[in-house]
DNA sequence: CTATTGACTTTCCGTAACGGAAAGTCATAA
DNA sequence: TTATGACTTTCCGTTACGGAAAGTCAATAG
């Protein structure tokens, strides 16, 4: 069984962290993600950025309060690549258990 | 509860895959990680080093039917390092189960 | 209608990480 | 003394990031 393929969009801990905090919503403030990854906008537009562009996030801007914000979501291909990657993970680490 | 910090040292696939590895034995041989990863000398061993600079693998040389041969093992340090790294990866993860 | 402000986005820049290829080490074996 | 096998280093080019600063844009404030 060939070693499963992390993918490296996913694997880079801000961006697993923004796809393992939108998993269970339907879809999250820019500056929710923000302040929970502790990072800078343009850190954090720019890894938006990266899983929009594989396909994996989606984004959708809308006014509230006279102001404009941008909510993120997981795509249906986003939540899949995601499990799939904690999957890959999950067999990868099951090998210190006792392989 | 800040995010549980990610070991950069250990998160890179590569290392992740060898921290694995090395888990349940007590050592193994450079021939058997170069082939589990699929990855040339140079890069494994590039690895390897990373991983030993940071106290994690020791490396036993021994010579075997006239040969020298390279065996890695985790440190105590090495151990510790990658549970925590697995712990730090599964509360990140849990959150996908909704928070 | 123009200036401002908030909320991102991009660009610019420097550092560091990787992988591949090739050269270098070193302890034997021939 | 040379050749091998088994790594180790070096060289090189690409890509990934993060921080800082500049740029966008829509919605007010004047």
């Amino acid at each position: 069984m060939p070693t499963p393929e992390l993918d490296p969009i996913i694997h880079a801990p801000n961006r697993l962290q923004i796809c393992a905090l939108l998993m269970p919503l339907e879809e999250a403030a820019f500056k929710v993600l923000r302040e929970e990854l502790s990072v800078s906008d343009s850190v954090l537009s720019k890894h938006i950025s990266q899983l929009v562009g594989a396909g994996y996030v989606g984004l959708s801007k809308r006014t509230l309060d006279g102001r404009q914000h941008t909510w993120a979501y997981l795509t249906p291909a986003g939540r899949h690549a995601f499990t799939a990657h904690v999957a890959a993970l999950q067999i990868i680490v099951s090998h210190a258990q006792g392989s």
